[in-house]
DNA sequence: CGGCAGACTGTAAGCGCTTACAGTAAACGT
DNA sequence: ACGTTTACTGTAAGCGCTTACAGTCTGCCG
């Protein structure tokens, strides 16, 4: 391993000049830097992150930290901040807690040992524990876990859920059933009620829940005979995972999706558009939320600006595919 | 920041007890180790690791650079790395080079600096160019990347191809169709065709090979056509996106798939299993390529054990389901 | 009872880097 | 000509930790 020192001896100059010439490049005479430079190159040298971030107090490392990686909801988040996290000149762990939501605020707390600032997608509701746990982990970014005094950014459904009302009311639906997520596994699924709810009430809309139910496609296979005994003409599902094994079954019993029934999902995965029927759907800005997270513990970290906690919400959107008709003659919800 | 002089002092000790009450438990009396951590945890105190890094010589970190962190083939990957990493006590940094493969080269270096040791799923082909690339990395095991003097893992797409043509001969198919990725985005696609032609001939079918494609839906669905126009009555193609293209636009035009045509994909992604009809696939071990990958480079970093570089391929396996049915009567390829 | 092994603990020297401070030399103004 | 600014470079003091080495103390053997 070359050092400092190599790098010195080989142009002739001190270590003090050999670290400026990397941090501060024009604290140096531009000859001077050019001979440091060429050492530097021709030894291989780069500076010691370890050594850099002992002195610096900053290891120019960000943590994220998601419910499961392999998720592509999560992992559109991850390959978004990862990006922006890089521009920013940082790089980034990730890591998942799976199935084990209770090992969160440890593996959280781990994460922060090693990182200037932490990502996180809570597992649970934005309650005083949370607000609790996020205090001693330092810099803190909360995705979709609106806690007071910590810079967060959600995703608010509110708009899409709403929009998604306002289409089947529009399509003459008078009522919609609402497949619901149990809230241990996804706690967005409050929210998300509560939103559709209001929605529905806004609208003129009879609401029926059923669920809660797993957020998967099985799901919403075993939905759709709920929803079929139940006579409805429109359904919203938790996730596009659901709705798609609700169109799955749906069609398997010969109800004609988007003409007896209109589907709504809610993520716009990938595959939703390309089966069909397309499904209608409320995108959620993944993406959108990874760089904006990373953009704001960024910030935080930044000396330079000491804003205030910040607060972003991003808005959803209904995207209107061929899932979703006209009520059916003679529909009663 | 609390540090070990703080405990040190609260703990009425010396700092290097301090530090081997952490770093070497047992060399530490245990009423003095009780003594220590008792106050450590009073003043939430926990080792620096940058510090550590700097003076072990090593950061506990690995990084893994793969080709888009948002596809569900690559997450899968990062997911299990990810968590055998932290089994192993390293944390991982994670990065895609995305649509740049050509920056792959600098971004493994740049990931290099900050770790022990790195994954690399390559962009490119095993090459000489490749091996130079990895030999200035330091520690590095390859994912499907079979470079010789340079550990790595495969998936090893033969046995599932061989299984495939196999079933399909076996099901009265004389012919098929394979349908191609472009080795510029997807390097494993001159592998897998060389794999494919190997089968056929082994097994008496005939191959026609169409393409190259992107390896994605909308290519399956453009190929879908040609297909027809081809006769085949049966389809390989290099990706389960593409194969689902194909599935799609086949039933549009009314062909049924799994009696007119089989279909065969590769990966086994999630919506596989769900569509109609259920699509018979080639299974990819990501998850066990991740942690074998893993594995690998942890071992290369213990001091204890002083392997040669090592090689592990894993099979693919063919998951049979309703897109492959016999040949129908009168078929000409 | 002296001496020595064994079990702990403390002292101090760095790991490679950054940066405050001091020093030197050239350039400048008067 | 001289002080003073300006531009650069060097010296040295750590950042927080680990660890070789040296010390201290106890117990035990001869």
């Amino acid at each position: 391993m070359t050092t400092v020192h190599d790098v010195a001896r080989r142009a002739g100059v001190s270590i003090a000049t050999v670290s400026r010439a990397f941090g501060h490049p024009d604290a140096v005479a531009a000859a001077t830097r050019l001979r440091v430079l060429t050492a530097a190159d021709e030894l291989g040298y780069t500076p010691n992150t370890s050594a850099r971030a002992l002195v610096r107090g900053r290891t120019g490392y960000l943590g994220l930290l998601v419910h499961d990686l392999a998720n592509p909801f999560y992992a559109t988040i991850v390959k978004a901040a990862q990006l922006e996290a890089r521009r920013r000149g940082f790089a980034l762990f990730c890591a998942d807690y799976g199935d084990r939501p209770d090992e969160e605020p440890a593996l959280a707390k781990e994460m922060a040992r090693h990182v200037d600032g932490v990502l996180l997608y809570p597992s649970q509701p934005a309650d005083d524990a949370l607000r609790a746990a996020t205090t001693d982990l330092g810099p803190a970014v909360l995705i979709d876990g609106p806690v007071e005094g910590v810079p967060h950014v959600v995703m608010s459904t509110a708009e899409g859920v709403d929009q998604a009302v306002a289409h089947l009311a529009a399509l003459g639906h008078r009522g919609l059933t609402y497949l619901d997520a149990a809230p241990t596994t996804m706690f967005t699924s409050l929210d998300r009620r509560r939103n559709i709810e209001a929605s529905c009430a806004r609208a003129g809309v009879e609401l029926a829940v059923v669920g809660p139910f797993s957020p998967g496609f099985e799901s919403g296979v075993r939905a759709a005979d709920l929803v079929i005994a139940e006579g409805s003409t429109a359904v919203v599902a938790f996730s596009d995972q659901m709705a798609l094994g609700v169109v799955r079954r749906l069609s398997e019993r010969g109800v004609r999706v988007g003409v007896d029934v209109s589907v709504v999902g809610v993520d716009d995965i990938w595959i939703a558009a390309q089966v069909t029927p397309a499904l209608t759907t409320v995108r959620m800005p993944c993406a959108d939320a990874g760089v904006t997270a990373t953009r704001l513990l960024a910030d935080a970290l930044d000396p330079t600006n000491d804003l205030t906690t910040s607060r972003v919400v991003l808005p959803t959107e209904l995207i209107v595919r061929s899932s979703t008709g006209p009520v059916p003659h003679g529909g009663t919800r």
